[in-house]
DNA sequence: TAATTATTTATCGTTTAACGATAAATAATT
DNA sequence: AATTATTTATCGTTAAACGATAAATAATTA
């Protein structure tokens, strides 16, 4: 799991609560949260582009790749 | 469709082939060639983080949102 | 601290579409 | 001309988003 979501982030950045982003977006609460809190594996575009057209951001303020750290043996 | 996959420039900055790059991710050159030409419009994550680890970049360098310009009345 | 609101979690069902496999067509390279 | 790379086209399988609903938890406010 080394995509990690960053809605939260930019939607405090934004002063925007869930069931808001929700309306505008046009995706049930319920499944913005789950985006919110990573709990889905995959997002489809048209969710996305809605996302960054109501937060006015990009896909990579909201999508970020940790690479898995390679533990010291 | 405003969510555009750049996946072709950091193939190219990269200097790295398809079929390298399907090896190498373990997708299917077909879907990968997909993905490079924007006929896929969800994206898992799994994918996108096998990819960004492979090419060594950030889901930004290949997702972008670019917002439908509101044509002039 | 009770009431209200917001967010998260949990099921279930539907539908979308990624992805694999294969074959074929086209493009690019040698 | 031959080889290699990429794209397109079908078909089938499977993963999972997303909606709807209800319930649980968390946060806020009166």
């Amino acid at each position: 799991m080394a995509i990690i979501l960053r809605l939260d982030r930019v939607m405090a950045d934004r002063k925007m609560s869930l069931n808001e982003l929700s309306e505008r977006v046009g995706v049930s609460n319920v499944n913005l949260s789950k985006l919110k809190t990573g709990k889905v594996s995959a997002i489809r575009f048209s969710t996305l582009e809605a996302i960054c057209s109501v937060l006015n951001c990009q896909p990579g303020d909201i999508l970020e790749y940790v690479p898995e750290n390679i533990p010291p043996q």
